[in-house]
RNA sequence: GCGCCGCUGGCUCAACCAGGUAGAGCAACGGACUCUUAAUCCGUGGGUUCUGGGUUCGAUUCCCAGGCGGCGUACCA
């Protein structure tokens, strides 16, 4: 550690910085103003305190131009051997990267510059490691991810989409709470898993001998609070699925789910497109927004397609009621390969045939037709085989009530009007626990305790589930979902 | 998982195709310079070319294997 030359030579100024009764790392500098403020109502003349990160220097002798970053705003400073005599020979032992403390005034250059001459100067901070050059900063992306603390410091498109994920999460909390929705913390650590179609990460409780897993999904949890008489509830927090990473997953991601009583899934498809109001609004005061190429237009109502028609829309193939084989026959026609499909389908033998079916038709439909919406829109009425917990369209029972919103080819999330039946849906679980003993790893546990609190009852309630780094994707404009995940997932 | 591409001083890149002691800018170090902002000018140091093997008189360069990463694709309802 620290051993590279110019580590070095920065160790020895450590030295000498102590040798002339320098503490270079004190507790406390106390400050007037951050540089955003002084910047934002800036004046000649002003006195101030300011701190920040040495980030460039230029020297003329006895007197040097240099900058400093604060909480990603960085200004000029000005400092002269006349006015700072013995401490200006400080400067031989400051290197880009230490953090300053300066006392100082403002008055703006000849070139229009903002700028504070300093009067005092206050070592804050001493970095020993260089940071990358000033011309390209950081650029290789492994080491942008790796090292993101460097990425942020120098490259401010990285920081800001941080911020604006900050904000959505923030503005997303605040339109909930001014609903009267009461955010609920649920275990993320569980005995059982579910909610989701997912695998699970298995870690082992030693106190009790026996597996558990992180969630895939807050649904089951939140639903028995639902149960247990609260009526709004939600929680934003971290869901695992023990899968691959792409630029649209990430082995933890953060998900909103809530739940509301006495409301179906058209109520929850208007929360969702009030929701996309209150933040496109609040941070781009717009409700369109570009990403990458496309410009969203986020205004209400957004398109309401059904699943079998948008399939049609996409494909020209009628996939409503038909055999197993014609689905299997259209796969081949439209050059989708499943040979490296889940194992329920290479098993697909044992499975019933309207289960694979239903998963082959959501093969085609994920392949073929999300990638295809741009503009915000809901994608309804999914089949009842591939949505265990949604509850069936009354004048359909091959249908359910739920919905998916779809964004720039992205599926940010999932909702319905929740099955409360518990009848219906031990009896779904059952069916889960067929395919999942036929070889569907990815069917559904059947959870006990959760049959149990809709045995003792849950009210007609609608249900939601957001991927909030996609939304923050998607509405930083950023092209992969590391970007709005301040440490994605490396392999170490 | 598969395919393609990449890995060279602290950072950004060159040399590789067609093998001959690895170059530049920034950063660092020494010096000049009191309105610069990619400051300028003069000078200096810094490299196990990702790792291991092979071919060769000679490998950063060609070949093989591995590591790590990026992009795409698959899995992920």
């Amino acid at each position: 550690m620290f051993t590279s030359e110019q580590e070095k030579i920065r160790i020895e100024k450590l030295r000498l910085i102590i040798e002339k009764g320098i503490d270079p790392y004190p507790n406390r500098f106390d400050r007037t103003h951050t540089v955003r403020e002084i910047k934002e109502t800036f004046s000649d003349r002003k006195d101030v305190r300011v701190a920040g990160r040495l980030i460039a220097v230029r020297k003329h002798g006895k007197s040097t131009f240099a900058n400093i970053l604060d909480d990603g705003e960085n200004i000029q400073i000005y400092l002269k051997k006349d006015i700072l005599g013995e401490k200006y020979s400080l400067l031989e032992l400051l290197d880009i990267g230490d953090f300053l403390g300066i006392q100082g005034n403002t008055f703006t250059t000849h070139t229009g510059e903002p700028t504070i001459l300093v009067e005092d100067l206050i070592l804050l901070s001493k970095s020993i490691s260089p940071l990358p050059e000033k011309w390209h900063g950081l650029q290789d992306k492994e080491l942008r991810y790796r090292l993101r603390y460097i990425d942020f410091i120098v490259n401010l498109e990285s920081r800001s989409a941080i911020e604006t994920r900050a904000k959505i999460i923030r503005l997303t909390r605040k339109f909930l709470d001014d609903k009267g929705f009461l955010e609920i913390e649920t275990p993320i650590l569980q005995s059982l898993y579910g909610g989701a179609f997912a695998e699970p990460f298995k870690t082992y409780y030693r106190a009790l001998d026996r597996e558990f897993f992180l969630r895939i999904s807050d649904e089951l949890y939140l639903k028995r609070l639902i149960c247990g008489g609260f009526n709004k509830v939600y929680e934003i927090s971290k869901d695992f699925r023990n899968e691959g990473q792409d630029r649209l997953h990430n082995p933890e991601f953060t998900q909103l789910e809530l739940y509301e009583a006495y409301k179906d899934y058209t109520d929850i498809k208007n929360l969702v497109e009030e929701l996309f109001s209150h933040l496109t609004q609040n941070l781009y005061s717009s409700s369109k927004i570009i990403y990458q190429d496309i410009e969203l237009d986020f205004t209400p109502p957004w398109k309401t397609v059904r699943y079998f028609d948008a399939i049609k829309e996409f494909t020209g193939y009628d996939l409503y009621d038909v055999d197993y084989k014609y689905v299997k026959k259209i796969i081949e026609e439209l050059g989708i390969d499943i040979s490296e499909d889940s194992a329920m389908i290479k098993s697909g033998k044992n499975l019933t045939p309207s289960y694979i079916r239903d998963k082959l038709i959501d093969k085609i439909f994920g392949d073929r037709v999300i990638p295809k919406i741009e503009q915000p829109t809901f994608i309804i009425d999914y089949p009842k085989s591939i949505s265990p917990l949604a509850k069936e369209k009354e004048d359909n029972p091959d249908l359910v009530e739920r919905f998916e919103p779809v964004i720039a080819g992205i599926e940010i999330g999932n909702a319905f009007s929740e099955l409360n039946n518990p009848l219906e849906q031990e009896k779904r679980f059952k069916e889960q626990m067929v395919q999942r003993e036929k070889g569907d790893k990815e069917a559904q546990p059947l959870d006990e305790d959760f049959l149990k609190a809709l045995g003792i009852g849950m009210p007609p309630t609608g249900g939601l589930g957001l991927g909030m780094d996609r939304i923050s994707m998607i509405l930083a404009n950023s092209r992969t979902i590391k970007d709005v995940i301040a440490f994605p997932q490396m392999r170490w």
